[in-house]
DNA sequence: ATCAAACGACTAAATTTGTAGTCAATCGAT
DNA sequence: ATCGATTGACTACAAATTTAGTCGTTTGAT
């Protein structure tokens, strides 16, 4: 016998949920109807309009979004940020890093993203910050 | 009706897998017994032998482990490296990204990171490379 | 007032995941 | 040679996920 929970370690959204969540959170100022997501994702995913729905239910149920009843249907908003989620997302990343795996793996995001220069320039005042105060080699110190 | 695949973009490891992934990975040089692995998540899961057992085959199954019989039992070993898998996992985060999130995230990770000062060298490194050449506001050019 | 379109609630089914039991074969110690 | 421990294969089964259908009700146009 096996009880199961899973919820990808607290917060967790699954592929199809971000999918969902994305476009809320694109529109989160004038807020979703049902419609709006799934004009979108019958687009870029193919899905069928009550997929989508599905979903939308689902993620009210487990309370990403708030659904407010506006006419004949609702006005979904998201529940959190959507940076908070994404935080969570890299916190599991980093909770799975091996040995000498996250430079590696930061370095890597770092070039596969478009960051503007402001936001090089504030990493870059971080790794400045951060040199020196950790891990060192520690051959020679003065 | 309605088929089901999912498989977390492509390569994806469940939250279980990684977990046992890690074990593998960590021992990758002399390769892992089935025990090796089970006695190490007993400890930090919690699971019955049988659990883990099962979460190692069905990693073989997916491809993700090789299984070499010796003697009575089974060396698994990883079938690709700890680090493609990371940078799989680190492109779906990406691929999740809103506008205006990306530098956030990466700013969070390096902040929860333990970087050695010649991992924040090389990354600073990228960072002079990149500025200038990006996305830049774009108010005052000579 | 009528009626088609659209909405959300409910239902459904294949698949995957989590978690573990059973069992025949085998290995290792006696 | 015997027998207990261990192994991997197979089985089990609940919960979660993906994907979508049905349907009564509401709405908007006529």
């Amino acid at each position: 016998m096996a009880p199961a929970r899973n919820e990808s370690e607290e917060n967790g959204l699954t592929p199809a949920e971000w999918k969902v969540m994305k476009v809320v959170w694109r529109n989160r100022y004038h807020g979703c109807a049902a419609r709006d997501v799934y004009t979108e994702t019958a687009k870029t995913e193919g899905w069928a309009p009550t997929t989508t729905k599905s979903i939308l239910r689902r993620l009210v149920d487990k309370g990403h979004l708030t659904a407010r009843p506006v006419g004949n249907s609702h006005l979904y908003e998201p529940a959190g940020s959507a940076l908070k989620s994404l935080l969570a997302a890299a916190d599991s990343l980093l909770a799975n890093m091996l040995e000498g795996t996250t430079g590696l793996v930061i370095t890597h995001m770092l070039e596969k993203s478009r960051l503007t220069d402001d936001e090089l320039a504030r990493l870059r005042q971080l790794i400045d910050d951060r040199t020196g105060k950790t891990n060192v080699t520690d051959k020679n110190r003065p």
